[in-house]
Parts: C-alpha cells; sequence; structure tokens
DNA sequence: TTTAGACTAAACTGTTTAGTATAGTTTTGT
DNA sequence: ACAAAACTATACTAAACAGTTTAGTCTAAA
C-alpha cells in the first residue's frame, strides 16, 4: 500500500518520466488550467493513481514538468556546437552562435510553446519566473557579458548592457515571428537581422543588408 | 425577449462595456481557461443572462476584450507625448521614447498582465498572435523604421533590421523585468540600456555608463 | 507459496463549469 | 398610463474537473 515518494527520490523510474513527459505535452498544448489530469494519466499511458502517487498535486507536476524541460531546452539551445562554440574570431562567433538560437527557436515547437507557458503562466506560478529568470536569463546574459568584456579588441562600453541589447534582439525576434506567428506578416530573415546586431555591436555597421 | 445583437452593434452600450471591462479584469487576472462566466458577470455587475444577450459566447467575449485592451495599449504606449514626441534631436527623440515605453511598462501592471495574455494564449487563440502583429509591432516597427530611414544623419545602414533591434531590446527588458519579475534578481536602470542602445545604434559609443 | 510493493481500471465525491431557461422586475419610449 | 424591451436572480442541465478509494492484477523476492 506504500507508494515510492517516502525517499523523496528512488530512481529516475521510467513510470515517473512518462507521466513527466505526458504532462509537457498537454500542459503545453493546452495550458495549466485547461489540462486534466486524466488526459495527462493517459497521455502517459498509466492510471491517474499512479501519477498521484509519483506527484502530490497537479501544481507539483507542473512546476517539476517546467522547470526540467526548462533545463533541457537550456542545454539544447547552449550546448549543441559544443563547449568549444566560443573559439575564434569574435564577431564570426558572435555570428554563429546568434544564428544557431534563431534556428533553433524557428525549428523546435516545443521550445516555441515552452516560451510560451513560460510567459503566459509568469503570473500565476512565480516559481516558473524564477527558474526562468535564474537558470536560463541569468546565466546566459553573465556569459555574454563575459564574452563581450574579455574580448577587448570588441571595444565594448557597457557590456552588460549590451549583452541585454543581443539577447533581447534575438529572443524578441523569435517571438514575434515564431510564437507570435509575425513571420508570415513581418517576414525577416534570421540572418539579417544577427549581422546588423553584429555590425552594431561591434561597431563596423560597413556594408548594406545582404 | 429580443436581444440586442441583432444589428451587429446597436452603441457601445454602457451594460457591454461593463462586460468588457469585467471580463478583462478577471482574464488577465486568472487566464481564459481559469475564468468562469459567473466571476465575469458578477466583475461587471451584471447577470449572465445578460453577459449572453451581448456576447456569443465564452471565446467571443475573450477576443473581443482582449482586442479591445490591445487598441487601449497601444493608445496609450505611443500617444501620451503627443504627436509632436517625434521632434527633436534624434538621438534625445529616441532616448525619450524607448525611456517613455520602459517607464510604462514598469508601471502599468495591466500592460504587465496583457503581454503575459498576449503570449500566453497565442497558440490557442491564433487571432490574438494576428492582432499584435498587425495592430502593435506592425505599425511599430514601420514608424521606428521610417524614422531612422528619414534622418540620414543617424547614418543607419539598415533601417528596418534596426527598428528590430530597438523595439527588441525594449521589449524583452520589459519582459524580463517586469512580467518575470527578473528586476530582484537581475536589476538594470531602464536608462542605462536605453543610452547604451541609443549610443549603439547611432553609431556614438563615446563614453561609458553613468 | 506466501507476501509486499507497484500498478490498473473504474467508480465515486464534491465542486465547478458553459450555457440555457424561467419568472419576475425595472427601464424606456410613447 | 402602458406595453415592449432590457434586465436580474435563480435554478437548472450535462459535462468535466481534482482528488480519493476500492478491488483486484502482476511480479519478484523470501
Amino acid at each position: 500500500m506504500d507508494k515510492p515518494r517516502e525517499g523523496e527520490r528512488r530512481e529516475p523510474s521510467a513510470k515517473a518520466e512518462a507521466i513527466i513527459a505526458g504532462a509537457m505535452q498537454e500542459f503545453l498544448a493546452h495550458g495549466y488550467a485547461a489540462t486534466s489530469m486524466d488526459r495527462i494519466a493517459k497521455a502517459a499511458g498509466v492510471s491517474k493513481a499512479t501519477v498521484y502517487s509519483y506527484f502530490e498535486n497537479k501544481e507539483e507536476l507542473f512546476s517539476t514538468s517546467i522547470e526540467q524541460l526548462a533545463k533541457e531546452k537550456y542545454a539544447a539551445v547552449f550546448n549543441p556546437t559544443g563547449d568549444r562554440a566560443l573559439e575564434g574570431e569574435p564577431r564570426i562567433v558572435l555570428r554563429r552562435i546568434l544564428a544557431n538560437f534563431l534556428k533553433m527557436a524557428a525549428g523546435d515547437t516545443q521550445l516555441q510553446d515552452f516560451m510560451r507557458s513560460m510567459v503566459g503562466e509568469s503570473g500565476r506560478f512565480p516559481i516558473l519566473a524564477q527558474v526562468y529568470v535564474c537558470h536560463i536569463a541569468k546565466p546566459v546574459l553573465e556569459t555574454i557579458t563575459g564574452y563581450l568584456a574579455s574580448h577587448p579588441s570588441l571595444q565594448i562600453a557597457d557590456p552588460e548592457a549590451t549583452a541585454r541589447i543581443i539577447l533581447g534582439t534575438v529572443v524578441y525576434f523569435a517571438i514575434l515571428q515564431e510564437v507570435m506567428h509575425g513571420k508570415d506578416i513581418l517576414p525577416m530573415e534570421g540572418d539579417r537581422l544577427v549581422n546588423s546586431l553584429v555590425d552594431l555591436v561591434t561597431c563596423k555597421p560597413n556594408n548594406l543588408p545582404k
């Protein structure tokens, strides 16, 4: 009659993983309020009682799922080019990293749904906002800031503010084009934006687009 | 027994306005799925039957409310300084407009909730995304682009891309600081960002912050 | 063979929902 | 003054919801 929760975590049980996977799918597709525990159980191929044996309630399952997704997406967006992604001529490195982010954002509908959930539920789930700020935005901004500051050839007056400009430009572009489906109405090549941005921050706007 | 809907719009009835106001309040506070029509009726000081006499169903009321709010917020954010906001030295004009936007975004919690709803519900309500793209993002980008292009002294190589950089920078800053409550963890003065941004796009990064 | 834990399907509780229907009350124009 | 139109309050239906409980199945170890 005893359930597997007592030791906090016994092992990354296959059932628990299936439940989280099903929960992610449903929460991302329908949002927190419109997703039922019955649907999650069905999507996970598991009984509802099993869901409740692994997770206290709907809120905990939601938080757990989205927090894990945050880790996955962070890793997926910022690792794929390997740890040597920062090697090379700064302007080329910047272009490659930013273009890669935009490519990911355009191709990964789960990432788009994740952005929607994060922003959309941040009011009712402040912990999600905190996870985003601390575990995604902060390390990314610090990485960019550090990179800009450690390359004097770039001549960045205020690396911290410049990091905000860089991240804001590409994230809002992804939101507008993909999340809000703006690319049909306001088309623009990601590379064009990235080139303009890199030219701007490296203070070398020496050519017209294309 | 006949209800006032037959002629599409009879007049901006006080009841209809009250219903929309109540709906906005509840939808912004709790999101679409978690808002009940009973609560909207109560918030509007109106019976539920009256709500259904003015609006077909929940979805229509939601769309109508958010679309109206989009108009109001667009006007509130981009008009308050008057039509002469674009007069004066370009760098000062840019600084004033961007700083004003950030001030609005920081002080208007309804605007923050509106951003949350727009992004959060854009997956389930594509029409909202369309309203945002066509009636907010597009005119704003065109205004900025036109301003940049019509001031050759600014030396903007690609005004269209630069407009995206400007808007993305300030909107994502507002999202990160206010919507996601990042200002407690990653504090930064809005003016510092605006100064860096304007220095960057006008190609005069001639001073360190403050 | 027994036993304990993990699991399932299904029923159940109490609440909430969208939307409708009804019957009575106020407002409005004439 | 009067009748139609607009409105309110309330009750209702049928469905869905979170969360619990029950009764029973499967598996692996003792």
